[in-house]
DNA sequence: TGCCAGGCCGGGT
DNA sequence: ACCCGGCATGGC
């Protein structure tokens, strides 16, 4: 696939809705904050790590509390019983792993390394893996979920045999490093509401109107 | 009202 | 490799 298209796509995007920037988190926060995403709406998820903060005092009272006080905390977000597992499980795994409840070894490690000690943690995939070493430590990862696999293949870059887990490494090979966060944050931003496959709405607005002529079959 | 949400896991073929 | 069900609350 030509990077020129890409490149329109960014641009085009990036005049659209500007170039977004992530607010500066700390990683776990951001690891915790991913979990308790997936497969759940923003708002659900946003809505459960403020019960999950405002019952504990810090990552060590999580750490300590039973599994069922954790699931109460952020019951609202949806599969609570299961995500207040996984994080405990992680925080435990990265207790044990770094003698403190802290991500910043991660730093000094080669990325691929990185991305393997992520992975092995109890409940972080590689989408969730790539938002804590994209978004916390400037790592070169570009993170892949329903919107960002959906709106690719329906702008072209992606043709439309590749699977979900396979489109990570082609993206990360079309689309330039320093676009990875402008061109994430943009289609989960406003992916949800641009290139639907099904439901007329969706199909008038934005991204459709910006990039317009890639979905009407033309090639730049 | 039903469908979906910024996945991941465990089990099957 | 690939496919599939389960998980579960709130919003439109």
């Amino acid at each position: 696939m030509d990077r020129q298209r890409v490149a329109t796509c960014i641009s085009l995007l990036e005049e659209q809705y500007g170039i977004p920037y992530p607010d500066e988190r700390n990683p776990v926060d951001l690891l915790v904050m991913t979990i308790l995403s997936q497969n759940t709406s923003d708002t659900n998820s946003l809505r459960a790590f403020a019960h999950l903060k405002s019952a504990f005092c810090d990552y060590e009272e999580t750490l300590a509390a039973p599994v069922e006080a954790v699931a109460d905390s952020i019951r609202p977000g949806g599969l609570a019983e299961i995500k207040a597992r996984r994080i405990k499980e992680a925080l435990s795994r990265i207790k044990q792993d770094a003698g403190a409840i802290s991500l910043s070894f991660l730093a000094d490690m080669e990325k691929d390394e990185a991305m393997a000690y992520l992975l092995s943690l109890p409940g972080v995939g590689p989408k969730t893996a790539s938002v804590v070493l994209l978004f916390a430590f400037s790592m070169p990862f570009l993170p892949v979920d329903t919107h960002v696999y959906r709106v690719s293949r329906r702008l072209g870059l992606l043709s439309e045999d590749v699977r979900p887990e396979k489109a990570q490494p082609i993206l990360e090979r079309i689309v330039p490093v320093e676009k990875y966060h402008s061109l994430h944050l943009n289609l989960i931003t406003h992916g949800r509401l641009i290139c639907r496959t099904r439901g007329p709405k969706h199909e008038e607005c934005a991204l459709r109107n910006c990039c317009g002529y890639y979905l009407q079959g033309q090639k730049p």
